[in-house]
RNA sequence: UGGGCCGUCGCCAAGUUGGUUAAGGCACUGGGUUUUGAUCCCAGCAUACCUAGGUUCGAAUCCUAGCGGCCCAGCCA
């Protein structure tokens, strides 16, 4: 069943999906009447990347839909905080920063789990005193050893039947510093013959005598996830965790805390349930945080905003839109089934909205040339173009013609090759905006590079005047006159790498070889040159994107572009269907 | 061969309380418009739903048996 109810971020339909039903079996029950509340978590070690991004508009974009029906619905930023040893404030900066630049509600509030160990302090001296958790004091090796295996159960601690009395004040003394790292654990009393090895007697405390960036030397014991993530969604008032397929495994320990806790009259029904999807995969990217880090500090890149990067900061900066990748969670759609989406999805779904949005202006990347032999020396000609063609409300501008232009060398072709129908000598082409001219010779060097073509206009042919419609020719060059164009800094970037798999399985592999990731990073996927603008262009705003001509679009550097020192960064190219063959 | 999850067109993905010819998007192909080889518009595109049996008047949807893939043995999340 498609639902036509528009989605107000994109024009695409809101497609079902297993967890809309869900959520729509859930009112229809009044389970929930009026708010539908999800979260997102990340936990701030790392910068977020393409993944968080679905899962953000997942999140986000449920909370947004559902108010047209639960007016209360909304979405928690929720920093996942509870790893002192990994966390620092600087990711969780960040983390806003990409958050607030995908455009979503946060209702200028932001959750913390480290906010609630008050609370979940609490609650395991609760489970503790109803006889569901102790105090274990076996190393974390031994641990390891009694846990069993996937076919064979565990073994139980030697400790599993302290007394309640001794639990509580091993825990407290745990809190209260008087033990090293490692000493003692705090465990959940399930099952430590379960199948499902989260149900083991899983660890819910650990002692850390370490700094926490927010709650700074107040705690040495610090929960685990499978804890702390339940706990919190609960006291927020989570009605749908929503969150990848790894954690399935975990969802009987989630729903068994939450279950014992309501017992204890820690919680009111109805708790929150963890639904799960599969995750984002992509071709020719990486995502894994390792595999990131390693990037970076690798020096494969320059750091965590290279443009070439999946991050957000990355995709910032080279121009993706917060809009594409709105465009591109509700085309991939939401499942459980593993999936790989085509990297030229996300690359379409910016040119879709950058389409639609950026306003046309010209450069010429690689210039030669071109000399206009019948064109007055010292005239100007005011040439017009439109700054969209589809919106022609967004106006015009002028583009002075004058007698020496730049025009691009990939436009002219001594010896054309099948199919060419741009510049060449004796043929006909259109300056865009201008007239038409035909070619009639070029200059080349002692090697035989083309250093300059002549060509004569024909001045009844000018753009948008009576009767310049009257010859039809097929080619359209774009062009700068060279006396008022002014030169930039041009980064061509390119997919990361040059495989859909990077680190993968590759055809001719043998059997037991094993390819390192690194070896197929794609070495053109940077490429600096310098390039021609049209002078308005030199002093647009840092992050201001535009479609060049005949060529892709590109952004403002973030950080490097200046008002008369451009920088600009390509998004993503026009579709060439030509080129392809 | 412990447990959990998944298998519908090249890539995604609806549909799964069994009921006309299996949504939609992307890609692709053909045509039209076009002063961007762009955009836009139109048309085409799974007798088929991992396989094999079975139940039924009728199955992608139910049953049985297989096959294939992903995840789990951190005091990470």
């Amino acid at each position: 069943m498609t639902d036509q109810t528009a989605n107000t971020a994109t024009s695409t339909p809101v497609v079902s999906n297993f967890i809309r039903s869900r959520i729509d079996e859930d009112i229809a029950n009044k389970t929930f009447c009026d708010a539908i509340t999800t979260r997102f978590p990340p936990e701030p070690n790392g910068f977020l990347h393409f993944g968080h991004a679905k899962s953000i508009c997942l999140n986000f974009g449920l909370a947004k839909d559902y108010a047209a029906q639960c007016p209360q619905s909304h979405c928690n930023l929720r920093f996942d905080d509870t790893n002192p040893t990994k966390e620092e404030t600087k990711y969780v900066d960040a983390i806003r920063e990409d958050v607030a630049w995908l455009g979503f509600d946060t209702r200028g509030q932001e959750f913390y789990a480290s906010d609630y160990f008050g609370r979940l302090y609490h609650c395991a001296e609760q489970l503790i005193r109803a006889g569901l958790a102790y105090v274990d004091s076996q190393d974390s090796e031994t641990l390891r050893a009694t846990r069993g295996t996937l076919t064979e159960p565990g073994t139980p601690s030697p400790y599993r039947n302290r007394s309640i009395d001794e639990n509580l004040d091993l825990f407290q003394r745990m809190r209260a510093g008087e033990f090293p790292d490692g000493a003692h654990i705090l465990r959940a009393k399930i099952d430590m013959a379960s199948p499902n090895l989260n149900l083991r007697d899983p660890a819910i405390y650990r002692i850390r005598h370490a700094h926490h960036h927010r709650t700074g030397d107040s705690w040495c014991i610090y929960p685990m996830y499978d804890f702390a993530h339940c706990v919190s969604d609960a006291i927020e008032g989570i009605s749908h965790s929503l969150c990848t397929l790894e954690f399935a495994d975990h969802r009987p320990l989630y729903d068994w805390f939450l279950e014992q806790l309501a017992k204890l009259g820690e919680f009111k029904r109805p708790l929150p349930q963890q639904i799960e999807f599969s995750r984002l995969n992509l071709t020719y990217v990486v995502l894994s945080k390792r595999k990131l880090i390693q990037l970076v500090s690798g020096g494969h890149v320059d750091g965590w905003n290279d443009p070439r990067l999946p991050t957000l900061k990355g995709a910032r900066r080279r121009g993706f839109t917060p809009q594409g990748f709105k465009l591109f969670a509700d085309r991939i759609g939401i499942s459980k089934s593993d999936s790989l989406i085509d990297y030229h999805v996300l690359e379409d779904c910016m040119r879709e909205d950058l389409n639609e949005r950026a306003e046309r202006r010209v450069a010429v990347l690689n210039p030669i040339q071109l000399i206009l032999s019948n064109f007055p020396e010292n005239h100007t000609e005011p040439c017009f173009a439109p700054n969209h063609p589809h919106h022609e409300e967004l106006g015009k501008r002028e583009l002075p013609l004058t007698r020496t232009l730049w025009i691009e060398r990939e436009d002219f072709m001594i010896e054309p090759t099948k199919g060419f129908f741009r510049l060449t000598p004796g043929k006909e082409v259109r300056l865009r905006y201008g007239y038409i001219i035909k070619c009639t010779g070029y200059d080349t060097n002692e090697s035989g590079e083309i250093t300059c073509v002549y060509a004569e206009y024909d001045p009844t042919t000018k753009s948008g005047t009576p009767g310049s419609e009257a010859r039809k020719v097929k080619g359209n060059i774009h062009w700068l006159s060279c006396a008022h164009s002014v030169p930039a800094e041009i980064r061509l970037y390119d997919r990361l790498f040059k495989t859909p798999n990077p680190g993968g399985r590759q055809a001719g592999d043998a059997p037991e070889q094993t390819r390192d990731f690194l070896d197929d990073l794609n070495p053109n996927a940077k490429h600096v040159q310098i390039g021609m603008l049209e002078p308005a262009l030199a002093q647009c705003a840092r992050e201001a994107c535009y479609q060049f001509e005949r060529i892709g679009y590109f952004v403002a550097d973030q950080f490097d572009h200046k008002a008369g020192q451009p920088v600009f960064n390509r998004t993503v190219t026009l579709r060439d269907t030509w080129s392809k063959n």
